[in-house]
Formats: C-alpha cells, sequence, structure tokens
DNA sequence: CTGAAAGCGCTAACAC
DNA sequence: GTGTTAGCGCTTTCAG
C-alpha cells in the first residue's frame, strides 16, 4: 500500500500539499501539483478513506433500512435513494430489517458504528421503542421513509388515506356496497390511513364498516391468498374487492382464479400499488400508483440538508400518487 | 463523544483492556470485565467502526456493483447477497453501474477507497476495460455475479445456454420453424450465450438463423416493445417468439397486445425469467426462472472465502435454471 | 491477567 | 504557496 506520505516524498513536497492537491482545499502552485500528480501516477496511489473519514469525521456514507428488496416497490424506492445520494458523492449501505424491531435495531446499531452521515429507516412495527430512539441518541441525521411514526423527524411517504378513500369511493360509485378490503401487516402508518380511508369513503355514504369484509393479508401474497380464499367461499362474499398493497393484490388474484371467479363480473377490484404489467392484465387493473422515484429522492435530499444543517425544523412531506382507471372496477 | 479512552478512564483499566472486552479478543477477569461493562452502560458508549477499521486494517464492508434496482431480478439478488453478508458480520454498499462502463468505473473506484474487504460485480458492457483492471490491481478481493467475464476470478451466474436451447426446442417440438428471438443488450456474456442456445436449438433441427427474426430488444422493455411491434407488423411475422429476459418479455407482450395477437393462438411465446405473476397471466407464461437466491449466495459465499484466504484457485459457478411449463407455448 | 505505547493514513490548524 | 505537527479512536505487539 502506497501512502500519502510516499507519494509526498517522491513529489519532494509535504504530505498536506498532497492533500490539498487531492481535496483541492488550498491553492497550490501549478508546478508543485503536476509534480505530486505524476507522482500519484506513478505509484498508482489510491487514497484511504478510512483514514480519510476518522480525520476527517465524516464518512460521507448513509445508511438505509428497508425491508424485503424483493418487492419491487422496495428496489425502486432504494434505486431513486441510491442514485440521488450518489449524486451528492455519498455511498448507501442497505440493511434489510424484515420488517422485525429486533433486526432492525441490528441493522441500525451496526451502521451507527460505522459511523454513517445520516440514516434512512422504514419503520418496522415497533421502531419507535427500539433502533428509533437510540439513533436519536446518537444524534445521527435521520429520515423516515415510507411509514410515518410520532416522532420529531424528518418523514416522507405516499399519501394514503386520499387514494385509498379515493380507490374505495371508486368502487362505491360503480355500485357496489359490500366492499371488502384486503388490509396489510399491522403496526405501520399506511396500513392504518390506508383502512382509514376506506372507512371513510364508506362513512361518506352512511356505510358501516362490516368486520367480516375486513381480511388481514399481513402484506404477504401467500396470507392474502389464503384470506381472500376463505372470504370468497364464504357465505357472505362481497361484491367488490379492495387490496392495499402489490404484494396482497397477487395473492387476491390467484385466490380468485382458483376459485374461478371473474373480475369484474364476479367481483369488482382495485388496489394500491401498480404494476408494470397493470394493463397487461386481464381486465386490466384500476390502481393507485404511488410515486416511488419522489419519495426516494426527497429522502435523500431532506437527510443530505440536514446533514449541513442540523438545526433545521423537521419536516414531514406526502407524495401524492395518482389513479390509473383501468377496467378491473368494472364500471366500462 | 465519548471514546475508549473515557470508558477506560472510568473503569479504572486501560484502553486495551477495554478494547479486550469488546472484541472478546483476549481473556479479562470478570471483575474488571464487569466495571469495564459498567463503565460501557454508564456513558451509552459505541465503538467508532471507522477507527477501528483503520486501526486493524478491514472494514467488514462489501461492495456491489450493479444495474437497476428497479428490475425485481437485480432486487432479489442484492437480497439475497445483503442475506448472506449481514449473516456474516458483514454491510453492503450497493451502486447502481447503470450498466455503463464509465459509471460503474466510479462506483467501483468509491468502494475502494473506502477499503472495502470484497466487491462483487455484476460487469458492465467494457468492464474488463475499465473497472475490473483496476479491482485487480488493488488486489481486493472480487466476484462476478450474473455475467461471466474472460478473467481469471471467482464468478458466479445463471447457466444461460441450456436454458436458452430448451425454450426454443420446446417450441420447436411444438412445431413452430420461423421462431423469432428478442436478445437482450450487447456486450455480455448472458446476452451471448442464450442466444446462442436459440441457435444451437435451430441448428440441431437444421434450421438456420434468420437475421429477420433475431429482434434486439436491449434489455428494455421500451425498446423491445417497439421492435417486436415492427416484427410482427411486418411480412415476415414469426409463428413463435421467444423472450430472453424479464423485462423484454413486458415489451414484447405490450406489442403483441397493441397488435391484438393473441398467445398462443397467432403466435406461441416462452421465455427467460419467471414473474410472481407468470401463472396469472392469460395464458399463463411458459417461463425459464432462474435461481436467484442460490446466485446471490453464493457469489457471497464466494467473497467471504476469498477474504480470507486470497490464494485459492478461483472458481465459475453456473446455477441450473428450472423451465415452467406452462401454456403460452401452445402445446395444450 | 493487564498496561504502555506505537502506529493505522489522513486532515487541518498553525506557522512561516 | 508550502511545511509541521497534533490529533482522529482504535488495535495490537511487547512487557510485565
Amino acid at each position: 500500500m502506497t501512502t500519502m506520505g510516499d507519494v509526498a516524498r517522491l513529489a519532494g513536497v509535504s504530505p498536506s500539499t498532497v492533500s490539498h492537491v487531492l481535496n483541492g482545499t488550498r491553492k497550490v502552485d501549478s508546478a508543485t501539483r503536476s509534480r505530486v500528480e505524476a507522482a500519484i501516477a506513478e505509484t498508482g496511489y489510491r487514497r484511504n478513506g478510512v483514514a480519510r473519514s476518522l480525520a476527517a469525521g465524516r464518512t460521507h456514507t448513509v445508511g438505509l433500512s428497508i425491508s424485503a428488496l424483493t418487492n419491487p416497490y422496495f428496489g425502486s424506492l432504494v434505486h431513486a435513494v441510491e442514485r440521488a445520494l450518489s449524486d451528492a458523492g455519498y455511498v448507501l449501505i442497505v440493511g434489510d430489517s424484515h420488517d422485525d424491531a429486533e433486526s432492525e435495531k441490528r441493522v441500525t446499531d451496526s451502521l451507527l458504528d460505522r459511523q454513517v452521515d445520516g440514516i434512512i429507516v422504514a419503520p418496522a412495527p415497533g421502531s419507535h421503542r427500539r433502533a428509533l430512539p437510540v439513533i436519536a441518541a446518537a444524534r445521527t441525521p435521520l429520515v423516515l421513509i415510507d411509514r410515518a411514526v410520532d416522532l420529531e423527524c424528518d418523514q416522507v411517504g405516499p399519501e394514503n388515506f386520499d387514494s385509498a378513500r379515493t380507490l374505495t369511493e371508486h368502487l362505491l360509485d360503480v355500485g357496489h356496497r359490500r366492499i371488502a378490503v384486503v388490509r396489510g401487516i399491522a403496526g405501520i402508518s399506511s396500513t392504518a390511513e390506508r383502512f382509514d380511508g376506506y372507512a371513510a369513503a364508506l362513512a361518506a355514504r352512511g356505510i358501516p364498516v362490516d368486520d367480516d369484509l375486513v381480511v388481514d393479508g399481513e402484506s404477504s401474497t401467500e396470507v392474502a391468498e389464503r384470506q381472500v380464499h376463505a372470504l370468497m367461499a364464504s357465505a357472505h362474499r362481497p361484491s367488490a374487492l379492495v387490496s392495499m398493497n402489490n404484494a396482497m393484490t397477487i395473492g387476491t388474484l390467484k385466490a380468485l382464479r382458483r376459485l374461478d371467479l371473474s373480475i369484474p363480473g364476479d367481483v369488482a377490484f382495485a388496489c394500491f400499488d401498480d404494476f408494470e404489467w397493470s394493463d397487461l392484465f386481464e381486465p386490466k387493473l384500476t390502481a393507485v400508483a404511488q410515486d416511488v422515484e419522489t419519495i426516494g429522492a426527497t429522502a435523500a435530499r431532506l437527510l443530505l440538508r440536514r446533514i449541513d444543517h442540523q438545526g433545521d425544523a423537521p419536516q414531514r412531506i406526502r407524495v401524492p400518487s395518482t389513479l390509473h382507471h383501468r377496467n378491473s372496477c368494472g364500471c366500462a
């Protein structure tokens, strides 16, 4: 390993000059600079970022705790965050929380140990009692993404309530009265907000929430498939269905297929999250698309700002979603 | 920031003892250990991983250069790699290469600067002339994933040739003679290998490759849609189609839909990469599923092994794929 | 079983 | 415009 000292010696200058030409951090005579650059080229010197971070007190590294990269929604989120961060010269460490408070804590502890300059968390259920307080105590800049938590810090996520209400209202407009909802995993804000949106739409029409029509899909394809199958095979089958995320939508569609129920003939259908193949599917899916790009980019932006200005007031941003009206809702 | 020195002073021991209780790196009297632990708890001390890495010469960090996390295939790959790595106490930095040699070089340079203990690369076209030599020169453990390159280093990827041949043969068996292929981005091994598999299947039946039936989808949904549309609207329309990856499959299906061509009635279809919704689509897609989990886990395993044993002979592993025979191929 | 001390490679005052 | 030097916080010989 060749170090800055080696380069300095070869160029006949001091280490600090080498440092300064490398970082452009003070004026260096162009002749000197050339000698240094030649020495760097000759030795194949490459700077040691670890030493640099230790001395400078900054790692230019950001951590992200998230669950299930397998889910394209999160994949896109990571993608958007990574892009924004790398444009700013930062690098991204990703850790999978498995949507479990314990694993999430392990991930964030490891990020904190590594002295990341900031952390973005898609909080797992129970996060506010485990990981989040520790991050706050470490005074490491923090941004919450995708899900809201009752905590004084920057937060970005999709608009859930209105979107879920719109989806439900639409089904109501088509004439449905018995509308079932497939709800996500308990303990996270999006599940609650989307459910509330559903309930609000019904309430506005004077329809009470019927517990028999609320199925817990736990944000999982398998669970949703099983639960929807049970519901649709039962006596109190609804005439319409709303699924609150992409994974559960697939489960729901599988269940309907297994029961040989047609959409929208036997049941109307609308869902949260759009798919690349939404209009390839027959019938084309009426869905609410989240603006993942914006959510991710905003999270990165908020974090970078906070890294530079610890003091600013925390912001909470909701990114609007857009309804893609196609024909699974049956209102052709 | 409280440091190890602070803890040592409070516990009335030397910094080195604190270090040893923290790392379990030498025997410490249990009374002493307790005092140290108490001091740690009292101060809320958290170790500085950067200083640790500098002193120890290891970062317990691995870098991954990959393209398009948006693509669920890569998302799952990252997921698998991350899991295996975090089980081993490593952390993963991901960088997006955009399948471009220049960006890839930027990503890997930044990883090298950060002194990662190893790097996993899904080589972009041209990688062997830019990023890879630099990594090799730095003598940083390297594993290639997803795509092969003519280089002496560990490599893991899917089996492509046989899978593509099987897919094509199947269409041939159904009786098709004019089979078009939608081919991926140029310059990467999987594109070449899959195309060769296609060509080999034809050759075995004495059918020459017809250039008019080779469409370049560039691994992109949009390009594939455009090209397939052109082909299918032309005079020399094939009776069957093979698509060589997931993104292009979606493009292909969109094109067929736009032309109102039915599968398998108007064209038989088979593809590389399985989707969660493959059997939800009508007709269900006949597809080759790659074992992403295994590929990712293997890459991690190879890398960790090489980090510990620089000397071992490089391995090249091909993970077999499995054919899901459904009905888009039209052989009911 | 424990401590002293020499670095790890760099940054950033501070001095000239 | 350039050099000196004191750290950054930890690991790890080497002694005892």
